[in-house]
DNA sequence: GACGACTATGTCGGATCGGACATATCATGT
DNA sequence: ACATGATATGTCCGATCCGACATAGTCGTC
């Protein structure tokens, strides 16, 4: 988020920060969920680099076009195991996904 | 395993590989135990390092003995997500998860 | 603004996971 | 050999997860 748009919000009385301050989460907490959403974002960039729809995503991998949008938005019904055997599943390697979990923002 | 006993085994009429063989797996399920026993290895890691106990290290985490044992030899039983939030619990960074997934043997 | 293709959200039943307990195995000291 | 502390293994049941379905929302094209 750029300075401008926070400067706004919080003129108008937001609180802007990130989700650990937001949900109160322990750093542990935090750190969990950062994970999480490397690999969610991960696993659409490799979906779209394909160029292939959630549908047939899902369906290469024996799952739902529904379960699939839940990975790639980090649902909470979604767990690190499942993620990280899509992303194998589609190809990616155990070093890409470290590098994922190590260095993502 | 070095050459001698590779070969001594397998002139006794047993074959010698990797989980990958002996299990027949797919490159992806020998893919996702490596990074389990990855990071079972680091758990057993930080854990000695500390000079802790199975149960002290357990407790502290909120678990059981029996748990942490299962855990730190990647019990089928034990997923990702338990693994990496009790590394993220016993202080280890996201970026140390990441490494060792991405560089463990 | 209706249609179609794609994505997001809510829910459910069956499957898997996790803490706990009991018990077994192993290591070390006496 | 026995005791003690540590680790490993088996099982149970409540909690969580996952595929599936239904349905709602989004975006572009006509």
């Amino acid at each position: 988020m750029d300075q401008n748009r926070k400067d706004r919000l919080e003129g108008a009385g937001w609180r802007v920060g990130n989700a650990e301050d937001f949900l109160e989460l322990t750093p542990e907490e935090a750190a969990f969920v950062e994970l999480k959403l490397a690999l969610a974002r991960f696993l659409r960039d490799v979906r779209v680099q394909q160029g292939w729809t959630q549908a047939q995503t899902a369906k290469r991998l024996g799952s739902s076009q529904s379960r699939f949008a839940k990975m790639e938005a980090a649902d909470a019904s979604v767990s690190v195991d499942l993620l990280v055997k899509s992303l194998l599943g589609l190809g990616a390697t155990r070093e890409q996904v470290g590098e994922v979990i190590a260095r993502a923002a």
